[in-house]
DNA sequence: TTGTAGGCGTTATCAG
DNA sequence: CTGATAACGCCTACAA
């Protein structure tokens, strides 16, 4: 492998010179840089990354973290943060946290190690106390789907709850106004959120907010089946079902169907996020759309932006999720 | 940051012990080998792993890739590779191909420059002469779902064959004698392989093969509609629908329910691979199950083994499918 | 605009 | 078993 020694040596300048053509921050004269590209590719010269790294303490990766490899989120996740990242030329170094605090540590420090300039982080357990502490470091950290008031600069996150208003909101125009409710676990603030979304919906439109046609959930299928069988138990009349995700939302129709219900027609059901199985569940999904890749996309560009001095690329914070209507809910027939 | 050199002054050593006590390869007595260790640990000291790359010419990274970032496959792939890699303390480097082959050779002098110690390579479009020749370079190269047999100790492929054979049989075992067929592109050695097993298991039990029911379709959801579409056309008996994956499958059977079947009574269905909403189709989804977490683990053994010298490893080139038995299959009723 | 020289933090080869 | 010391390949003041 050709180092940038001979290729000086061949172009007849110092070394100095042609580290200087590479990184175009030195205005070189044109005769020397045509000189020096020659004698690049004549030698076939590649810059020897870890030298550059060494040398310029910086090392072109971005290091991810995410809870799971096979969730539904992060492979669009990745996708958008990995072509935006290739297209500058730097390069993405994956780890999982598995939803576990002292894993997402591991996972952190790791890719600190391994000296990132800087990182992507959609954490779940870690506390906001240990993510301030850890942006107190010379690693900037960027944070996917997590809000945290001290970091908000560097935080991507979804209006969850214009979602959630926007999902009970289709429902009651359709006519719906006995509308139960499984939700995702009050700890978690996106699944506060969705519900705040959800009751403002109802507040608009006069309806109630029935507390005895209310569940939490786990986020999970089986939370979705649970829920729904709690609502049944309950006797009271709903005609529709909102759940907190998509995940709950399958669960809820396979148990509604494994307990002779039509769908739509006895039961309107909307879930959250539009994962890609929504499309391929029967009746397929409606749902809010959750626009993750372009919030990784977005986590891509803001490290470009502030880490590698990028310029002139639109920064937004927050993202508007959106209604897909599909076959799962249709208007009230009384 | 402490350095290697601040670490050997507080032990009183020289920095060459210091490092010798961090890589265990040349013996140090007891009493060093602590005084290094306190001084450590009272510095923080972390090895600075870029310096490292650069004197050892090893970088702890194997590159990773894969031509679609939010395929079904990748994700399981890449937890699979994952939890491998970053137990041994390597790390991943992922990178995308398109299925197209500029971008995926692209992709990989991406990572060759990036100087990663091997590369995991699940590859499409890219010629067995390019993979030839690319693996005379010096970084080694791992093949996930492609077999060459110049390169077969480094590739891992799933048995497509029996896979085919075990789908095929479940439902001749069913008692189906008409059978439908939709392949996948025949130009891929593994929608071959599938088709060849199918035949198979119709020869075993003296069904003929009827081309007039043989559809070969794209791997797409919309293959799969189209297949059964064309299939229908020929006016054709038929009580089983095999499809040599989960999309077209899936394709297949929304075809059939908007086209009044009731499926599995009218129609049974059969794919292949076992994708995650497989289980969230309706009805779920009878299939073979194709082990890719299995296997991208097994690459990162691969890896390990060859690159790493980890000894002690149970390296297994060819993984077996299963059958995987739910609703949309049952026995024909005549 | 160009060259010189020191440094980045390790590893690895020699002697001792 | 341990210590010097030369790589590793590049960047970046500082000088010219």
């Amino acid at each position: 492998m050709a180092t940038i020694y001979e290729v000086s040596e061949l172009a007849g300048v110092s070394l100095a010179t042609v580290s200087r053509v590479m990184n175009k921050n030195t205005r070189v004269s044109e005769k020397t840089t045509k000189k020096v590209l020659d004698a690049m590719q004549q030698l076939g010269y590649k810059p020897n990354s870890i030298a550059q790294s060494l040398a310029s303490n910086r090392t072109n990766s971005v290091g991810i973290l995410v809870s799971e490899l096979h969730g539904p989120f992060f492979a669009q996740m990745m996708a958008g943060i990995e072509s935006a990242l290739r297209a500058a030329g730097k390069h993405v170094i994956i780890t999982t946290g598995h939803s576990e605090d002292d894993k997402e540590q591991d996972g952190i420090e790791f890719l600190i190690s391994r000296k990132c300039d800087a990182l992507i982080l959609h954490v779940e357990s870690v506390s906001d106390e240990y993510l301030i502490e850890l942006s107190k470091g010379k690693t900037p950290i960027y944070l996917i789907n997590r809000y945290v008031d001290e970091l908000k600069d560097n935080c991507i996150s979804l209006d969850n709850e214009l979602g959630g208003y926007l999902a009970s909101k289709s429902i009651v125009e359709q006519g719906h106004t006995n509308i139960a409710y499984i939700a995702g676990p009050q700890v978690k603030a996106d699944a506060r959120n969705r519900l705040k979304g959800h009751k403002k919906a109802l507040h608009e439109k006069n309806i109630p907010f029935n507390d005895a046609l209310f569940y939490e959930g786990d986020f999970n299928e089986i939370g979705g089946s649970k829920g729904l069988e709690y609502l049944l138990n309950t006797q009271l009349p709903f005609s529709a079902l909102v759940c907190a995700n998509d995940e709950m939302a399958s669960g809820a129709m396979k148990y509604a169907r494994e307990h002779g219900f039509n769908l739509p027609e006895d039961l309107s059901v909307i879930g959250f996020d539009n994962v890609i199985f929504a499309n391929y569940l029967y009746p397929t999904l409606t749902t809010i759309d959750n626009p993750v890749e372009e919030m990784g996309e977005m986590a891509a560009k803001m490290v470009l932006q502030n880490v590698y001095q990028f310029k002139n690329l639109n920064i937004n914070r927050v993202f508007e999720p959106t209604l897909i209507t599909r076959d799962s809910t249709q208007a009230f027939l009384k």
